[in-house]
DNA sequence: CCTACCGATCGGTAGG
DNA sequence: CCTACCGATCGGTAGG
């Protein structure tokens, strides 16, 4: 007679439905964005009817937030522990494009790449995805300044230009060419200056 | 009696107010993106209910990608004249950037940046952006290719990674700091190796 | 350019 | 998880 709390971490059945969803909801929002993926776009991927899935999940715009943020965590971490490897600061910034673009252009699982539709968002969802957003974005903050760059270069403009390229990589990125880590690479060696 | 061709370019007065409602569709789309727009909102701003554009455009899709078309059709002239009058590779890179970013990051006018929601579009829309988008990136094209470059450069990653910088500017560009042309020069300073 | 309306689709809910 | 439905909103049209 127990009701799960759908937004809790539990490991029963009915949480690994739930996770099933959201990874559905996640590839059918970076494939479609969030305005062009309805409801019953989810559910028939699921299997049920659009209204079925309100017992997983409380709202859209809850799921939306909560896939963005569950992704932004992931890219985080991934990145934390690939930076902590490296010590000379072109090494820790190539490791975190390398870990970045891996997790960007994944073509499944959870973390997807859904930083660039804040425009077609309610109002209310937008603002916690950008202060999100900003919280992810501190890293890269820390690692550009620990560049050697040259003077001539506005840091708060390269970091900008940087994060744009990775974020929108997924936009032009085809499986068949140049692997992420091999993008990384020539990202960095574009970005290299002293 | 004679009625006017709404595609035409014919310059009576209902053709100056088919030009006004082109621009406030613009800002719309470019705001709140191809689905967050609804024709109702286009006639709010124009003064005139929803029903009453069809006087004016034929549909939504039509509406939207003739605006598409327009910015690029824009662009591309802007671009050609820039370029013209430079002679050195990297100068004629160089004003090609700044050229288009002034278009991007031009707050109101008709050429809009709008080169990035190809997901909210529906598939025959879509089809058509991508079509002229590939054209106007054959500029691009040729002028990386008269780059002095380091061969371990792919001169496609470059391509792909400078013009997303380009197309997403307006995402983190602020009035207040530096001019388009001036962050163009930080581009161009970042992308130089020979 | 408005009134008045169409069919379709949306996010979400009640009750079982 | 389904049936059956809600009110809201969408793109678009007929007729004036």
């Amino acid at each position: 007679m127990k009701k799960h709390d759908p937004a809790s971490g539990s490991n029963d059945e009915g949480s690994g439905r739930r996770r099933q969803i959201l990874e559905i909801a996640a590839q059918l929002f970076a494939k479609k964005g969030y305005r062009g993926t309805s409801m019953r776009d989810i559910g028939e991927q699921a299997g049920v009817l659009g209204g079925s899935l309100y017992h997983h999940i409380k709202s859209k715009d809850a799921l939306f937030v909560e896939l963005h943020n569950a992704a932004l965590d992931a890219a985080e971490s991934s990145i934390a522990q690939a930076v902590r490897a490296q010590d000379d600061p072109w090494a820790r910034l190539a490791a975190a494009c390398a870990a970045l673009l891996e997790i960007q252009l994944a073509p499944d699982s959870l973390t997807m790449p859904m930083m660039n539709d804040f425009r077609e968002v309610p109002d209310a969802v937008r603002q916690q995805l950008i202060a999100r957003r900003d919280r992810f974005e501190e890293v890269f903050r820390s690692l550009v300044a620990g560049l050697p760059l040259p003077s001539h270069i506005d840091r708060s403009v390269y970091r900008n230009l940087l994060l744009s390229q990775l974020n929108s990589a997924s936009n032009w990125y085809c499986a068949g060419r140049l692997a992420p880590d091999e993008i990384a690479a020539q990202i960095v060696s574009i970005f290299r200056h002293e």
